[in-house]
DNA sequence: TTTTGAAGTCTCTCC
DNA sequence: GACTTCAAAA
């Protein structure tokens, strides 16, 4: 199928900045694809091409696909997220900028956890008020390096109970950032941070970094903040061959710092920018797009668009009132069995939630009925604390001024607490960390008999290093020999954890080296534990798709079933409060619904019962935006009893009785 | 100083 | 339902 018009114009723009607004199924991915090939085929030099895609996923699949149209030459185009590319940037130039070659990175949980030493080595204020906690600090952190906003203004916005804390905040972050500094660690926030820096700090280098890309395109635009629009300023401050796509609809990531004005203000930012506008959708059936139009029409602020389609007609979406989540697991799976017998695979259909643990009933169901699934997003693998815990010995082997990973480490071993490691990491910042610190380190006497098996099996796998056996596999198996034994003594059920770490073996094997493996776990964690066996014949099986709705951006299904639409749920109840987070839900239940081709059904459960918020049970409403004009247009199911499916008609404000409570009371 | 238990807090989304 | 924090026991 050729492409259309719009599409066709913006794959053969020529040079200068060009801005795709690209409704959700108009064809993003593949006019993008396009526009690489017709910049190849014009004589761009594939390898100074750049293409800033917002998942590892997304990446391969585009560059792949390119392959597929102009050939083995666009293998060299450079791909990855914004993330990876300054990773790599750095490990090349960081010299040049202050930045050792062997740095390590960290993720959230370890910026986390080294915030808590510093919060801890501070003495924060005690008693008196509760003070911010790590993720908070982490939090507020890295908003402000992302967003560029004040850290009084984050605080007196978002955190409003902390103002009196702002000191603390600075002292706490300068204190982070020395230890970053002195371990050689490098959190997500420092790759955005410093390749600007290279960028804007220092011209020489700016200008060999620049010249490494006659173009740049970014996917998924609207999900970039100010730093990243700094980063596109710096590497086009010689060229302006910038193409950016995006739709300003599907922005779901402002937690992250992203702000959609970015794409809004493109053309201000890039004068002469050409704008084409991707209108035509492929995907999804027009009764499906009549239900996304309207639920988007409600949106702010915006790019106007509207979305239309040649498809032939199809079903009407399915509003699905249930009575219970019990009734709710029951309809989807039902349904699912259904359009499998009619002959639809399983892997073209998928349920999508609002955050990962609202599938626990679902997946308890599918597995008790032999359904295969493979779930995207929630709780991930690498950061399970058994996990977590083995990739320390492997971090403090590659840097051992790892100090986050010598810390959880030293608490592993009996007779040693919070105390006695930071005093065994003080002894070896004192001997400047040299490789034989931890052995000279005088422990007390309680301590001292994991001390010694410690440093044996350090010695171990450093000598078994040196003599090249020491492949990243059997690294962890030497580490195993020791943590097992800690494991079992500490949970009940150790078997899953321990084939949790059977299968990071397995991953492991796949590295030519332990620098390689940390780096990629760090950056690139996979989606599903299913990505992390490399095991093919698996992720060819007909396996239906579990997903939170962040995690679906990019995909599309036959058949998609949006479970848990209730206010409070989705959209969630932290954002009520603030009309622009419930914008940013609104786009996400958006993006959800899109996801459709043919088949849609937004299922609610009326009653729950539970632990949630300490109370037993209650009656909850349909997600407020399913208001009646979107209702209007959908086919109406109804699982529950009459009475029950009243509810949703009358738009009552939610309220939290025991939060009233508290606040007379508390 | 470490460990353990009880009370209290807050729940997500991801590079 | 998991994690943090604080206090008391070992």
């Amino acid at each position: 199928m050729p492409l259309n018009p719009a599409q066709a114009a913006a794959a053969a723009h020529g040079d200068g900045p060009l801005l795709i607004i690209a409704g959700a199924g108009t064809g993003k991915t593949r006019t993008l694809i396009y526009r690489v090939a017709h910049l190849i085929e014009h004589g761009a030099r594939p390898e100074r091409i750049l293409l800033l895609t917002f998942t590892r996923r997304a990446s391969q699949e585009m560059l792949s696909r390119a392959e597929r149209l102009v050939g083995g030459s666009s293998r060299s185009v450079h791909g990855g997220t914004f993330h990876a590319t300054s990773h790599r940037l750095l490990r090349r130039y960081g010299e040049a900028a202050g930045i050792p070659k062997d740095f390590s990175i960290m993720d959230q949980g370890d910026s986390e956890d080294l915030m808590q030493l510093s919060r801890a080595q501070l003495g924060y204020a005690k008693g008196a008020k509760r003070f911010p906690k790590k993720e908070t600090l982490q939090y507020v952190y890295s908003r402000h390096v992302n967003t560029g906003l004040e850290m009084r203004d984050i605080i007196r916005d978002e955190y409003p109970q902390f103002t009196d804390y702002i000191d603390d905040f600075r002292r706490i972050y300068g204190d982070y950032t020395r230890r970053k500094h002195d371990r050689n660690l490098v959190d997500y926030d420092d790759l955005l941070l410093f390749w600007a820096g290279m960028l804007e700090e220092a011209p020489a280098l700016a200008d060999r970094i620049a010249a490494l890309y006659d173009h740049v395109l970014v996917d998924e635009y609207q999900d970039t903040n100010a730093l990243q629009a700094r980063i596109l300023r710096g590497m086009c401050r010689t060229h302006s061959n910038i193409t950016v796509v995006g739709d300003d609809a599907q922005s779901i990531y402002s937690f992250r710092g992203a702000n959609f004005r970015n794409i809004l203000d493109f053309p201000k930012q890039f004068s002469g920018t050409t704008i084409v506008p991707l209108e035509q959708n492929y995907r999804s059936t027009p009764d499906i797009l009549d239900v996304t139009n309207e639920l988007i029409a409600r949106a702010q602020e915006r790019f106007t668009k509207h979305l239309w389609t040649e498809r032939a007609v199809g079903e009407k979406p399915w509003l699905v009132a249930a009575r219970d989540e019990q009734q709710q697991t029951t309809f989807v799976v039902d349904r699912i069995l259904e359009l499998h017998e009619e002959g639809m695979n399983l892997r073209d259909m998928a349920v999508l939630f609002r955050a990962g643990y609202m599938s626990a009933d679902l997946e308890i169901e599918l597995t008790n009925r032999k359904i295969p699934f493979e779930k995207w997003g929630g709780i991930k693998f690498l950061e399970t604390a058994h996990v977590k815990d083995v990739l320390a010995f492997l971090r403090i082997l590659e840097n051992p001024r790892d100090e986050v990973s010598w810390y959880r480490i030293l608490q592993l071993l009996p007779g040693i607490g919070e105390t006695t490691a930071r005093a065994a990491i003080d002894a070896m910042a004192a001997l400047a960390w040299e490789s034989g610190a931890f052995g000279r380190y005088n422990p007390p006497p309680r301590a001292r008999a994991a001390h010694a098996a410690l440093v044996a099996l350090l010695d171990t796998l450093r000598t078994s290093e040196s003599a090249d056996a020491g492949s990243v596999s059997a690294e962890i198996a030497g580490v195993r020999s020791m943590y097992d034994a800690i494991l079992k003594e500490r949970y009940d059920r150790p078997e899953p954890r321990l084939a949790d770490l059977d299968q990071l073996q397995v991953i492991a094997a796949g590295y030519p080296d332990r620098e390689a493996f940390l780096s990629a776990l760090a950056l690139e964690p996979p989606q599903a534990t299913q990505d992390l066996v490399g095991d093919k014949s698996r992720s060819e099986d007909d396996c239906l798709v579990l997903s939170t709705a962040h995690s679906a951006k990019g995909k599309e299904w036959d058949a998609v079933f949006v479970i848990w639409a209730l206010d409070g749920w989705f959209p969630s109840s932290r954002s009520l409060s603030d009309p622009e987070q419930l914008e940013e839900e609104r786009r996400l239940m958006y993006v959800a619904m899109t996801r459709a081709r043919d088949h849609l059904a937004v299922i609610y459960p009326l009653n729950s019962y539970g632990s949630r918020m300490g109370s037993d049970y209650f009656v909850a409403q349909l997600s407020r935006f399913i208001d009646a004009g979107v209702r209007e247009k959908m086919e109406r199911v109804t699982l529950a009893a009459p009475a029950a499916e009243a509810a949703p008609e009358v738009q009552l404000p939610a309220v939290d009785l025991r939060a009233l409570l508290r606040g007379r009371f508390g």
